[in-house]
DNA sequence: CAGGAATAAATTTGATCATATTCTGGGCGC
DNA sequence: GCGCCCAGAATATGATCAAATTTATTCCTG
């Protein structure tokens, strides 16, 4: 996905080369998924405009591709805003896990090589450190980029487009849970997962990601629940 | 061009006050759902901007808005285009449609009123017409409003914008299907899945549903399997 | 006279455009 | 064939216009 093809051996500014809507939509984008953005959080063009130091067509382009995304929503009147997840939508979204991830990490369990495996394992182990130091922040990035790293070697582009978005949706409420359980309370299944595609056993993995997301979902639900609860 | 609301006292012209943007996007995204715009064919934002009579920004970010839901997508350099479909693609969007349409067809099963019976009744008797007619583009359109009016009986939002993105995806592939085996190759299962319905019958709505989705989708990747070999 | 609701001014924010700048790709001369 | 240059297209800016929310005022009623 680089497209810096400069036909020089060496790239001095491989980054400036990217359109800034492309970096302000990266940088947005990690707004919304780590959660410095709060559910419900309103956003406007000019603060985007000024926070990231950019000219507002390109903050523009970048907020129309994450409402369309479904990251941010634009309510009633032309006001965009980080949506507010009820039970309703959170189900949803453990349905749609549920089919999609198991399908993915299946297809991955039979393409990864052993150096993709290899690479897998270390970002779990990061993941790992991450969460014995209480980073939380750490905790979701690299929570993120191990899924995403499944969901790209399944090597099925439309529907890890699809399980990508997906995440986009759920990453400020994740933030939000976290916030209250800690670091601590997150346990997943990434070893049964990486010991699973190791072994190449499609059954075990597609199993042992179903039990990470519903376990990690349901967390969403119940924080939400308690939530209304509180209110 | 609708600039004709003045701010006098009567609010004569409720519907004129959206943004061109948002117009523009609609208009776009029939262009690609209906397939004035061939799979591969590359899109000029100035040409855009002529062909529509608007100003660019408004192209920009419905352009941007399309490439986010796989409608459209940027080649490396900045150039955009119809994305072209193999039989990989369409296999992924036939596993996802397979899966997320008899889900939200048993939702909207159980949700359905009357009234909204009768709609997608009415819906479909205008759809038949349309086949007797050979006249593609209402085929199209209406095909693609009964499916749509499903998604939205189904109470899930989420689900249904993912539904409803898989559609803009073969949209495209799916005129050139139309246009080479024309209206009458295209039965559906729309009868038993309203009879279903009619029934509260779950089981049987999300089977109608499946069938009808594998059976349009498989005339898709079939052309789309003889296209590669014609060429 | 006080409270409140409706209305009108003001400010903030979004939408659009015209234009300047940068980048890509192709043609021409060497 | 290689490199330079030019046309065309995309990117990005800031100004300007319009809409919506907020704030302030006023008038009516109890």
């Amino acid at each position: 996905m680089q497209k810096t093809a400069r036909k020089t051996g060496s790239e001095a500014a491989p980054v400036s080369r990217l359109p800034a809507h492309e970096t302000i939509y990266r940088q947005l984008r990690a707004l919304v998924l780590f959660g410095d953005l709060a559910p419900g959080q309103a956003v406007t063009i000019q603060g985007l405009c000024e926070r990231l130091g950019a000219g507002m067509t390109p903050v523009r382009e970048a907020l129309r591709r994450l409402i369309a995304e479904g990251a941010l929503e634009l309510q009633g009147n032309r006001r965009v805003s980080v949506p507010l997840l009820d039970a309703g939508h959170v189900g949803e979204l453990i349905f749609a896990r549920q089919w999609l991830d198991p399908h993915l990490a299946e297809r991955a369990t039979a393409r990864a090589s052993m150096e993709d495996l290899r690479a897998l394992t270390a970002i779990d182990n990061d993941l790992d450190r991450a969460i014995l130091r209480g980073d939380m922040r750490g905790y979701l990035e690299l929570n993120y980029r191990f899924h995403r790293r499944i969901y790209e070697l399944a090597d099925a582009p439309i529907l890890a487009d699809v399980a990508d978005g997906l995440w986009l949706r759920f990453g400020p409420s994740l933030r939000v849970v976290c916030g209250r359980v800690g670091t601590q309370g997150l346990p997943d299944k990434h070893k049964d997962l990486l010991a699973a595609m190791r072994a190449r056993d499609h059954q075990a993995a597609a199993e042992a990601i179903r039990a990470d997301v519903v376990q990690g979902m349901e967390q969403v639900r119940q924080s939400l629940a308690r939530a209304v609860r509180a209110d």
